[in-house]
DNA sequence: ACCTGAACACCGTTCAAGT
DNA sequence: ACCTGAACACCGTTCAAGT
């Protein structure tokens, strides 16, 4: 007979980690307490015991993941807005599945204290307005991610046959150097846009 | 004895109406077939006369509804362009309740026909790459509206109070009158941003 | 043609109970 | 402390039936 499985303790990461998992290969309306407990090897009713508020504290915990992201203030502030804004874009994209909670949950937690960390780092540095600086920076990724994850065709039928990968290389629709690019002048435009203000 | 209620025959029309005044009101987790029948005063079953494809027909319906815009190609491409995404941006700031459909979901039937009619009007009006500037644009819309609706503190516990209105004054976090200053500025400076491309 | 009633499989969440 | 079983109210969707 097969070794009984070890029972690793559940635990918020782990919860987490299964959770996006599911979203980025099924969609979130497919991610379902009892199906997350199936992926956990766990009655779904043990989730609440790390998550007390349920499914909400998890939609809250996935946002806010793919959301708080840090770097570190090298160079002038042009730099590290720079990163701030590769490094956001890369997270949101790594797990399409929990865009549109991303994009419409106001950060809370770690989510808010990364905005306030970018917000500091950038006036620090010498931005003038840096609360409205970040507002432009958020708005330009989140706007570059939807349309680039629209295009990318997540969300589309797919099936329920493909599901191991966590997403399909994002070559579609003008593949990943273009959208790079794109990226990066967009954000050169932008950066030019905030010093003259 | 209270006149029997005219039997308005239900429409497509309808029940977008009433599953829109549902989101935005008191949220997409609580749009709900049962719930979307009552408000039409019909058994929720009567629905899928209207929308074989049942719910996700909905959600389909909702996300096309609300970024299907059209706007009169006068003056130059770059007014053609500012009055695109002025409309864009009015249409989705109404319907706080569908943002993450509208941002996540691909454009379809008509939303897929008002980019593609937007790209030609571009075109036609001399702007060399109008593929990427429609890219571009949607991306600034998408991305102003996600932060603006975010720092509005819709999706916010708001409780089950409140139900009556569509949505508070967006007078919060800045208010309108800031944020409508903001997106013609970031407007301005992507539409320079695109002339010398 | 349009709507309803009953039924089915599946949800989120609670609570007392097990270990 | 951590997990389970059973239960409850609610969900999406089907299908045969009513008018």
């Amino acid at each position: 007979m097969p070794a009984k499985r070890p029972p690793i303790p559940l635990s918020r990461e782990r919860i987490i980690e299964a959770a996006l998992h599911i979203a980025d290969s099924q969609g979130l309306r497919r991610l379902t307490m009892r199906r997350l407990g199936d992926a956990l090897q766990v009655e779904a009713m043990a989730i609440y015991h790390h998550l007390p508020r349920g499914k909400d504290a998890l939609m809250d915990a996935l946002a806010e993941h793919v959301t708080a992201v840090h770097v570190e203030p090298g160079g002038d502030w042009r730099e590290t807005a720079r990163e701030w804004c590769r490094a956001s874009r890369a997270a949101l994209r790594e797990h399409p599945g929990v865009l549109a909670l991303a994009l419409t949950k106001p950060p809370k937690g770690q989510a808010a204290m990364a905005v306030r960390e970018q917000t500091e780092q950038l006036a620090e540095a010498g931005l003038p307005d840096a609360a409205q600086a970040v507002r432009a920076l958020r708005a330009y990724v989140f706007g570059a991610v939807a349309v680039e994850v629209q295009q990318s065709g997540w969300a589309e039928p797919a099936g329920p046959e493909d599901d191991a990968e966590p997403w399909l290389p994002p070559s579609r629709g003008g593949g990943s150097a273009a959208a790079d690019a794109d990226f990066e002048r967009g954000l050169d435009a932008l950066l030019a846009g905030l010093t003259r203000s």
